[in-house]
DNA sequence: CGCATTCCCTACCTGTTGATCAGTAGATCA
DNA sequence: TGATCTACTGATCAACAGGTAGGGAATGCG
């Protein structure tokens, strides 16, 4: 029961394999599992949220206790924090931010983009719906994330949106009082379509679901002025 | 300190009142006290979330013991059943489904008194966004009130878009594929109001916030095809 | 080979939370 | 006047939570 008949595993076991491999393996362990500690934590954060999500939970799902965790997030709070760093590279960074952000010659296909990548990510989406609510709350420890993230956030949508229409959208709205709108239709249609998914890869629920990329495009026309497909399809 | 003091209160004070005044007067106590913790537990999901809440934290800012409140709620989860219901009554029962809810010429008024009215009762919204958040994690007890909830918003806003553009919205989209947009927008518009506030009551941000009913505005414009005041204002 | 580092565990502590149990004081009622 | 109901309180509990202390095994390094 006692940790016990761990001292023979390693000078019996293993003769052919070089030193060199081994030391790559042990050198790759540490990032290795940190790794799977993020990806854990990210999962139990959208099944739980953050205050309700365990460090025990988390630990037990890559397969170290909780104290083993500690080991390389000493507090629960740091987890949150990287989890949050990988979630922008994963997300935004990828598509809002990007330096090729300019290199389409529709910006907003970008984002059509974004929303499309986002529908196939329903866990990624659930953490950050989930800490989205929880942020508003008192001294969230992803407060200032949130509060950061809308600033900068709508500075870009302004910056798409000023490049696609200039100083003025076809109705007359300047590109800085659309950007809030933008940003709100992505994140309020996610709530939506969390609750009641509707979409490419679901079928059956009646229609009474959200299509999460449709709508987003439906939301775009709106902005151009124009519907596209709203007849037919 | 203990309960003294009170038994010579009932024969000898207020010999002009009525039995019946008495009597009801003691009936009224358990319902105005039921009150009172639902009023308080409004407040701390709006600082705290429902995970964060705490039976001890709501009855503390009552004045009573937490095993006095759970005399009138048996378990934490009743007592949020009843906070939801009764916010129900204030904002979705007293705008979206009221039944003077054709009466006006222009139907989506409704809605932007709803936004605006939602913009001077902060702590509702924080309520009400912190739970939304929560609500799509796994096995949340207020998920499914969520899941009914916007089946039942999305139907009464394609009911209004229908009353108020029939078929087809200006931009050939239809009111059922709006209404989900109409609603992300508003849910969204809080989250961004939340985190930056702007508006009537506050000056001096910088502009880096959301003036949440002005936003409201602009998007029904979206709808509507032409901006009423974007230049000027 | 000895030493440091990395990785992870056992043991433990402290605090919190929702909930139960039993009981008390006053009001109501027969 | 006694029975009963309402509105609580105090004591207590089991279950967890995050975090600390310290140690041990495997590995890399000189």
């Amino acid at each position: 029961m006692t940790g016990t008949g761990h001292n023979t595993r390693k000078d019996a076991a293993e003769p052919g394999v070089s030193g060199r491999e081994q030391r790559s393996r042990h050198r790759a362990r540490g990032e290795e599992r940190r790794g799977e500690i993020l990806g854990a934590a990210l999962e139990v954060i959208a099944e739980r949220g953050y205050r309700g999500a365990t460090l025990g939970t988390v630990a037990e799902r890559v397969g170290i206790t909780q104290q083993g965790l500690l080991h390389y997030f000493p507090t629960k709070e740091s987890l949150l924090v990287e989890v949050l760093r990988i979630r922008d590279d994963w997300d935004t960074g990828g598509a809002l931010s990007r330096k090729d952000f300019g290199d389409s010659p529709w910006p907003l296909a970008n984002l059509e983009t974004l929303v499309e990548y986002n529908a196939m990510r329903r866990g990624v989406v659930q953490t950050f719906s989930a800490l989205l609510g929880e942020s508003v709350t008192e001294d969230h420890p992803a407060g200032e994330y949130f509060h950061d993230r809308y600033r900068w956030a709508r500075a870009g949508a302004e910056a798409t949106l000023r490049r696609e229409f200039g100083d003025r959208l076809p109705n007359g709205l300047t590109p800085e009082r659309a950007a809030p709108l933008l940003i709100a239709v992505m994140d309020g249609l996610q709530f939506q379509w969390l609750h009641e998914p509707a979409g490419a890869d679901d079928n059956g629920t009646g229609g009474a679901g959200v299509d999460m990329s449709r709508a987003f495009r439906d939301f775009l026309d709106l902005l151009y002025g124009t519907s596209r497909d709203a007849d037919g399809n």
